[in-house]
DNA sequence: ATCGAAATTGACGAGTTTTGACGAGAGGTG
DNA sequence: CACCTCTCGTCAAAACTCGTCAATTTCGAT
């Protein structure tokens, strides 16, 4: 039985089964529970599994940018859910770049629809999808965001219309004013807002009151904005006075 | 027993089964482990697979694009090490779509050069280098051949400018027109002609004479054709008439 | 046809990695 | 607190890898 082929076994096993106890796991594929308890390290190491005593239990999702993406998972999963449910089959998406709209694009598997995107994980995760249209926008690749910018990118956004477009932020000020603290998004989700019909923004509660150094756009902008804990009443009058809806997300489960 | 067929049969049994014990291969094919041992080095050089501990999986990912992959990988590669070559550091290079122009990609690691293309395999193998300036073109996702197509992909071209491009085709005529199979990738390529200053046309010896429906570019557009193998005679004449030059790279090692 | 160079294959031995077992210590449970 | 189970470190045995070498086949040239 080959090392690897173990590891396999063992992250399907957790997958569909659940946490599974070393014993279990050694009697199974027929090896030493010594092997297996060794084999859980390294799956650990690399992120796959988390150890707990006696056994192991799957890691949540996969990790793409795992560093960001593991904070308030439950919150933005919740967030996403209702967001997909917003969407209709056979509509247009725009998605964001950030770890919110990735949390989104997983929910949108097996659905029939078209998703424009300049996020490189959005394009990895659906890029499987038959149902999916999948279209890439185009521009430089920055590494660490695993996103698409430019001109390039602002072009083709010109060229293009979607139904909705779900943004993400670093923040939202009191005055509603959509916060981001990376300068050279910014042209890239206003040209997105350009190119879409009702925009949504995505963001939990962490994020009200937010910072960021560049403003991205003003409420006047926005369509609706989902969240998943009572918005403060400054920035919630804002935004309702701006014609904005406030949507609550089902209660987040740690 | 022919290494080649023995290579099918390896990657194949990966495919199907997962990965599998150098032993097990061993007795299913009939020859000695020692064997088996070097054709998974040769097929780990060929980014076929990887070798593990006791044995190899196979390298996941395109299923469809690494039928078309594996085949005369050794002329691909000693044409594309010979492309490689003529790239200075600092230049900006366009690689097209196809299994060419990603052998010429994994040639490039390492290099601080500016890559744009919309072939996403290129991507893929790229997007780890940090010397690589990674700029991807927009367009739809085509699953099937792993590229971006589209009037986005041509809008974004005009917007650009390469020292090289480095073409794949479908095969070459007799008066050296360039042909391709899929009609809907040639407007992308003949945008990449414009966007280029110098065109490299990467073909192995298979593609001369070559078919194909569309008709790409003639060789009026060509700057270089690098093959592996002499060129026949009426081609060739076709060729150097319009000025192409016509390098032969390192002889192929099977 | 015959010879020689080159490539391919199988075998052997040294060195490394992996595996299973044992005992001491830590953690959970009644 | 006592009992049981699990974890961790160490160690020897087994399996695997790598380099080298000889035997065989393939191919080109005389």
């Amino acid at each position: 039985m080959l090392a690897e082929r173990r590891h396999q076994l063992i992250l399907r096993a957790l997958r569909s089964g659940g946490p599974a106890a070393v014993t279990d796991l050694s009697e199974q594929l027929g090896v030493s529970p010594a092997t297996i308890r060794r084999d859980l390290v390294k799956l650990e190491e690399d992120g796959l599994l988390t150890r707990v005593h006696g056994g192991a239990r799957a890691e949540e999702g996969d990790q793409p940018f795992a560093e960001v993406a593991e904070v308030r998972v439950a919150e933005k999963d919740a967030i996403a859910a209702h967001a997909a449910a917003m969407i209709k089959d056979g509509q247009s998406v725009l998605l964001d770049i950030g770890t919110t709209a990735y949390r989104l694009a997983r929910q949108l598997h097996g659905r029939r629809l078209t998703v424009i995107t300049s996020n490189l994980v959005v394009y990895e995760e659906l890029a499987d999808d038959e149902g999916i249209e999948l279209v890439l926008l185009g521009g430089m690749v920055r590494r660490e965001y695993r996103s698409l910018v430019g001109f390039l990118t602002e072009d083709n956004l010109r060229q293009l219309h979607a139904d909705w477009l779900f943004l993400g932020t670093s923040g939202v000020r009191p005055g509603g004013q959509v916060m981001d603290t990376t300068v050279v998004e910014v042209p890239v989700k206003r040209a997105m807002i350009k190119a879409s019909d009702k925009v949504v923004l995505l963001a939990d509660a962490a994020k009200f009151p937010g910072t960021g150094m560049a403003k991205v756009c003003g409420p006047e902008d926005l369509d609706v904005v989902v969240t998943n804990a009572p918005v403060d009443p400054a920035t919630r009058a804002s935004l309702e006075e701006a014609g904005v809806a406030v949507a609550l997300a089902g209660k987040a489960q740690a």
